[in-house]
DNA sequence: TTGAAAGCGCTAACAT
DNA sequence: ATGTTAGCGCTTTCAA
């Protein structure tokens, strides 16, 4: 590999000086520059990376921990922590979890040899724990939060978006409205389970947790909670329901289609998180959308600036808004029919 | 950060001792090992990648280069690389190119940099020409190749799979088949489409170029294809359709649906990679499937096999086989129907 | 079996 | 404005 000193004989300069053409040019004369640059370039001379970093013990990396790569809603995530990453000449590590604690723990551990400036996480549920293997780091969680005081946090309104979701479902003159929610050690879950709540009690109709099924995020967890729920007697089953996450409603729907259950006329449904596949099955569903890409960007552009702010800034909670986004998929309850028409409403 | 010097003091040992202790165990002392391992583990001492990498001239990273992580076929080609570079100790950098040229080249630099071990890539068009830029690294290309001589590749039967595609089509009684392809700079495109050419002329059917559209492997793309194609005199126009990729797929069925054409009573269709989305969708597609996880994967275990049995190895091509997955979008011309029942077929 | 010493490629004092 | 020198944290001769 050709290195500084390469560069520096081709130069006739010492390899300090090439060293400044390259990171400080204002600290080189405009002749010796040129000379310089045109030497590197005739090398095709690349920095080596890892040389810097261990002298300047800080490196132009930072690690991304996603729960499940093959979701397209922590795909979008991905995306943007890229982009702005990329925009700030960072480069990523990019770990998959795959909700597993342990996975997560090894990841905290790698990421840790690689000497990452910084760290964005979507955290499992013992994410608070594993996070003091890397409590030096400048952490920002994204999507939903270990509950780790002091860490910033980039996430959505959910428990905003849950309530308009089920206060839509109110509206349209349902009673017993089911939720499937996630797992309640994962914040968002929580939140979106407190939405549902809200919105029952703001319009006065009692909770009752049977109509209530606890899934972990997965399609098949989605699948089983609406078997259960429709499987309940007639006069006691929910006439809608709200899925807290995109994965366990993709269970549903197929599930309710198995059944043979007709969306909107028998059951209506609201999903959160919207995607292509959402948008585009028969009937279109609505949903609680989410500002993925810009979730992920944001979050990267925090701890970016956070890091060349130095530590005093606060540590921030900032809070995405969702948009409501009504499609096909609900009706009143009994069967009239509604919503043949698309429309938005923020 | 703890380092090496500290364990070596807290173990009263040597750093050197330290460093045997760490990476040959076999040629430290047992009483001695042990102390070590337990004052690394008192410190919570994680060894410096930078610094081991820069010394041992070689790291123990890897980076990946997909065209769009949002394309759920890269995600799952990323998640297989991910999962067998872990299980080899292996980080990964991910990078993103939007099919990008340009972004591509800044990619492979800025990866030069960080000096990984080997590189799997999905090469964009200019690929050829940037692959100049590290021709030190080991290099897998995947899905597609770049057609730089001597460079492995783990890529599908793509010839094959648009062979059975089509022939199928034609086993049904189509005649006019169109075919909705991607760029033909890219190798995918170019061999489905010799697929299709095979499959038409091994049935005596000639090729007819003004079936045949052009697009640049987006939704967009695929939705004005088939916009372009199905405005077409209706004795001119194809009764069948063969889409060359995932996402054109999207696109040309969206497309269809707008215009009101059923699939599969006045078109039938039959794209290239499933999906759930085309598992789901109404009517459920019938596809030419990918292992696409098998892909990354695969293409992972090369890649490393290569590193670690050196540079003897020759440049392997591997062709995985794709299956033909029949569901519901394809029937006979003129509109009998067909194929309400699933089933699968090699 | 262990330690001393050199050096990977780079940057940052400190000198000139 | 440029050069000299030391050292980031680690591994690897070489010597004991």
């Amino acid at each position: 590999m050709v290195n500084l000193d390469d560069v520096a004989k081709l130069a006739q300069v010492s390899p300090a000086t090439v060293s400044r053409a390259l990171s400080r040019p204002e600290m080189v004369a405009e002749a010796t520059r040129k000379r310089i640059l045109q030497a590197a370039q005739e090398l095709g001379y690349q920095p080596n990376q890892l040389a810097r970093s261990l002298r300047q013990r800080s490196s132009q990396t930072l690690g991304l921990i996603i729960t499940d790569i093959l979701n397209p809603f922590h795909a979008t995530l991905a995306k943007g922590v890229q982009d702005a990453a990329e925009k700030h000449n960072y480069t990523v590590f990019l770990f998959n979890t795959d909700e597993d604690p342990e996975k997560e723990r090894r990841a905290l551990n790698v990421l840790r040899g690689h000497q990452p400036r910084g760290l964005l996480i979507v955290p499992s549920p013992q994410a608070k724990e594993n996070l003091k293997l890397v409590t030096k780091l400048p952490i920002v969680e994204l999507d939903r939060t270990s509950g780790t005081p002091g860490i910033r946090t980039v996430m959505v309104d959910n428990v905003g978006g849950a309530r308009k979701a089920v206060q839509h479902l109110i509206d349209l003159g349902h009673r017993r409205i089911g939720m499937i929610v996630g797992r309640l050690d994962i914040s968002t879950a929580v939140e979106r389970l407190q939405g549902y709540r809200e919105a029952l009690q703001a319009a006065g109709i009692p909770y009752d947790e049977t109509l209530v099924r606890l899934g972990n995020h997965r399609e098949a967890d989605g699948r089983a909670a609406a078997q259960a729920l429709l499987s309940m007697p007639p006069d006691k089953r929910p006439t809608a329901l709200f899925v807290g996450n995109n994965e366990m409603t993709v269970g549903a729907v197929l599930a309710l289609r198995e059944m043979g259950i007709r969306i909107p006329q028998e059951l209506s449904v609201v999903g959160f998180d919207d995607s292509r596949w959402a948008a585009t099955i028969e009937p279109a569903l609505t949903v609680v959308a989410q500002p993925t890409y810009e979730l992920g960007f944001l979050a990267c552009e925090t701890l970016l600036s956070s890091l060349s702010r130095g530590q005093d800034t606060l540590p921030t909670s900032i809070r995405l808004d969702t948009s409501f986004i009504l499609r096909e998929s609900t009706a009143p309850p009994g069967g009239r029919k509604n919503g043949l028409k698309k429309r938005r409403q923020s």
